[in-house]
DNA sequence: TTGAAAAGCTGACCAAAATCATAATTTCAG
DNA sequence: CTGAAATTATGATTTTGGTCAGCTTTTCAA
């Protein structure tokens, strides 16, 4: 959809499909940093802050986006403060999770985040009906997510689905034992 | 000056000295997620967002602050547009900050962000006249920002030392080869 | 001034995770 | 359907960094 770098003259708003924000590191692998779906907006912040993006987004599936205009959006944050006042709201409410986010990367183990990336899945993009999470990721895109090789994230995955906290089709995962995976995210065992 | 979860009515302006935002982890262990000096605002994002503060906030050198009521803010945001659509360019930067955060935490070693700690708290908070880093944490404290032992800190600071990057005076710090510093980060020789 | 507490330092050891190598499986275009 | 490419899987090895333990130095209050 767009590339890191690139100076966006508007914002995008995902109507349908998700998309991942990803931001590439000096040793050439990427971060995704975030999973964005349906009603989420993409660009806000560079657009925003009047600076080139500092992420790529990427189609996860197939996706149905509309582009707004940054004229569109600028002039109405100046004329339409109770507009502007919630986006405030909404981007403060973003960086406290952000902050959540770097503590989660500095101090949990791989298996912790990778726990917790799939309980994540599970929250915000549901399971169909036989169980299976909505969201069909890559290895490597579970990798970048939590921030480990790809290797390691298959490894853990295989155990998870060894212990039967998980089973695996392809590529589509299902979460069997949710209570196990939190416990392992709230540090409980190991 | 404030607690983590404790629910803040009003905002902190930082007129002189260093407070340090911390984050606890589920392991006990403090998170350094920012240092503000003097100009910076502390606990805006809990104000704005309207919920009780996600860090604690402790001072580090001796400081002086002062306090500013949160109706005071929350009619300032209602009656002055341009005010607010500052405050949110400057927390739309703050976001991308974060992200690049997240990257540096999940993807360089230890020693990379040792080596961008010290060189952040050059060219934020200076040097004294004999070169010293005007910033003085504590071995532990930097370990916190950087997310590791305080061990492993010490460590990787003694090994600095050893190669002639740094030289330590107490607590005091002073770097002696910036470009060495900047390599290490840059991911040049290992 | 002094003695206890805090901070800094270092070595030994261990666990977690990265890397390298290679094989099996799945996917998909033609 | 079929073969190449991509993805998933697993083993072996190495590196990184955390933990534990003991020691020295600094700091600071009584």
């Amino acid at each position: 959809i767009f590339d890191e770098g690139e100076k966006l003259n508007g914002v995008y708003c995902v109507r349908g499909g998700v998309s991942k924000l990803a931001k590439l590191s000096s040793n050439g692998k990427d971060q995704i940093v975030k999973l964005a779906s349906k009603g989420e907006v993409l660009g806000d912040r560079s657009v925003i802050a009047e600076e080139s993006s500092n992420l790529s987004a990427t189609a996860v599936s197939d996706m149905e986006v509309c582009f707004i205009p940054k004229e569109a959006i600028v002039s109405t944050l100046h004329k339409n403060p109770d507009f502007t006042y919630e986006v405030l709201r909404h981007m403060a409410h973003d960086l406290k999770e952000a902050d959540a986010v770097i503590v989660n990367m500095s101090q949990k183990s791989v298996k912790q985040r990778i726990a917790e990336a799939l309980l994540y899945m599970k929250n915000h993009f549901g399971e169909d009906a036989d169980g299976f999470l909505t969201l069909v990721l890559s290895r490597e895109d579970i990798a970048n997510v939590v921030g480990t090789a790809t290797e390691s994230c298959i490894r853990i995955l295989s155990e998870f689905r060894k212990e039967g906290y998980i089973k695996t089709s392809g590529k589509r995962m299902a979460i069997k034992e949710e209570q196990k995976l939190q416990d392992l995210v709230d540090g409980f065992s190991s």
